[in-house]
DNA sequence: CCTTGATATGTAACCGGTTACACATTAAGA
DNA sequence: TCTTAATGTGTAACCGGTTACATATCAAGG
């Protein structure tokens, strides 16, 4: 790789003007101009960005603090950032947690060290100590660590409470429910909005994390305990494919016998049989947003600490009964 | 953020003894060791990154090149390798290029400016002139770049015949066939494997990307041409949750009038109803071996070209009869 | 007592950019 | 004609580490 000591000698000029031409700073003659540019071309520079870092104390690199990106929820966040991300001409760090605080503060001094300039974090513990002391541009993803960090989420209440409406609407009377991991607000949200509107024709609920295994655990045990249920919502679409699994276990017919409402809108949702009816968060869009407003936060565009709440929407696919008329 | 200059004065020696304590090379006292180490401690200090990057040109990153994150089966993959990378102090860049030669272009002169250390790639052009020129330790993913690059796939040959066999060995007769995208030299493999068992028990083939949408259309299509066939390899295990889905709306019973294996292992086959009999190809191990030869090859301990070929596996789940005896 | 090698430490060059500052030239305005 | 501002360019300091090299001390061996 060239320097831009050999782009300087080649173009007969010093490393200032050469420093010059590619950042359109300072003044430079025509003929200076030209004359570095082709130098450059003939020698295929590109500056050193681990040089410019150094003295700039900025990478264009963020970091991307996530549980596990093998959980179905997180690769489209991902990409969304990354798109993003690069679209600005800034890489992304991927680091997963698993939710251990020990992993996730040795990956902050890695990125500290590294002098990334932003952090998306999509992992939660509303006592993290870590986060607060860091003097680093960030967003919440899907989570809300504590107030004064902006934060991108869904409006999990609403969701909740729009997937109560429709199993009532479409006919349901005994109603079931499996939450999420309960340290995490955001998706406590979609309990207390489904419960709020449920009311008594509440008659199961059981609580289960994110991974398919545990969720079909927990679907056996409310089927095995609170069954007969005609309409459930899961806490998230991957708990949602577990409960249909087991209903066609049962024989059960979905959604004749039992009706079944997911959260999230993953691609997951479209491959099961019957395809999942779900509440969809916008999560490219959330994804989008939150790196936006990291970028705007890095560039010093507005520094008012925001939180977005994004409107979730119904996608009606078979596992719901055709809306009455 | 302490600088060494900082630490040093504040432990009364010099920033080339701290250099030394950090970094365990030259001699130090016990003396002048014991103060640095107090003054790195009540500073909090970590050495800059960047600034060592920019001497030692190595960064203790690595790039990864994928099409899309958000196909189901690259996250595992990234996870194993984001795991290794992380065991051994380096970091990951990600970058989805879709497969377009233009993306990858500009990923490869971003990751090169910045000095990743070394590159893993699942991308494929097997005419790419991007990798040839490029100076810098690499690995191929599930995808064969070209010889002399190191690479690390699963044995698709055998995968193709082991479900062939599996079929016609569980009573199936007319056996049909989606293929995955033409250009992936290893998906390839898979259906020249199955092919060659089938013979003329092969009624219907086609092909598809391994987009969940376009694999409706293709299953949808062979359905309605080939139909009936009792037996249906797919390419990967997206497809065969397709056919699966198609074979549900048509009313056909899966696995008593048609059978159904897929390709690649990932947890969606066990999300289905019924689950997906699938080859699994030990997608982790694949990750982790890549990522650990990567290193080997970053810190030169064996650099002669390789290609290490996985044994896959049959999974049987529901979706295939139980084996006669 | 002198030589030699092991131990210990500091100074300064270096990595490859960016930019403050000094200096030169030219054009415009008084 | 003299000032002044705008334009153009190069030198060197700087970012924060690493390390080559110079220098000093000390113990062992002849």
């Amino acid at each position: 790789m060239a320097t831009i000591k050999q782009v300087a000698k080649h173009a007969n000029v010093s490393v200032a003007t050469v420093s010059r031409v590619m950042n359109k700073s300072g003044y430079v003659s025509e003929e200076a101009k030209e004359a570095v540019e082709k130098a450059i071309a003939e020698l295929n520079y590109a500056p050193n960005r681990v040089a410019r870092s150094l003295y700039k104390k900025s990478s264009n690199l963020i970091g991307l603090i996530m549980p596990d990106i093998t959980n179905p929820f997180f690769p489209q966040l991902a990409r969304a950032i990354e798109d993003v991300a690069n679209q600005h001409g800034y890489q992304v760090v991927l680091c997963n947690t698993d939710e251990q605080l020990e992993k996730e503060q040795t990956y902050l001094v890695a990125l500290q060290t590294m002098h990334v300039d932003g952090l998306i974090i999509t992992t939660n513990h509303s006592h993290n100590p870590n986060y607060e002391t860091l003097d680093l541009p960030m967003v919440a993803l899907d989570r809300i660590v504590k107030a004064g960090i902006d934060a991108v989420v869904s409006d999990g209440y609403e969701g909740g409470k729009l997937a109560a409406d429709t199993l009532l609407q479409r006919g349901a009377t005994r109603l079931a429910h499996i939450a999420g991991p309960d340290h995490l607000k955001t998706v406590k949200r979609r309990t207390e909005g489904f419960v709020e509107v449920a009311g008594e024709k509440l008659v199961g609920m059981t609580e289960s994390p994110f991974t398919f295994k545990d969720a079909l655990k927990a679907s056996q045990e409310l089927f095995d305990h609170a069954w007969p249920f005609d309409g459930i919502f899961a806490a998230n679409d991957v708990i949602a494919a577990a409960v249909l699994q087991e209903a066609v276990r049962r024989n059960i017919r979905v959604p004749e016998e039992l009706q079944v409402i997911g959260y999230d809108g993953i691609e997951l949702g479209e491959m099961t049989s019957p395809p999942l009816t779900t509440i969809v968060q916008p999560i490219y869009e959330m994804g989008r947003l939150a790196t936006e407003r990291l970028l705007d936060l890095i560039e010093k565009k507005d520094t008012r600490p925001r939180e977005m709440l994004l409107p979730v929407t119904l996608l009606e696919r078979h596992t719901t009964k055709r809306k009455e008329r």
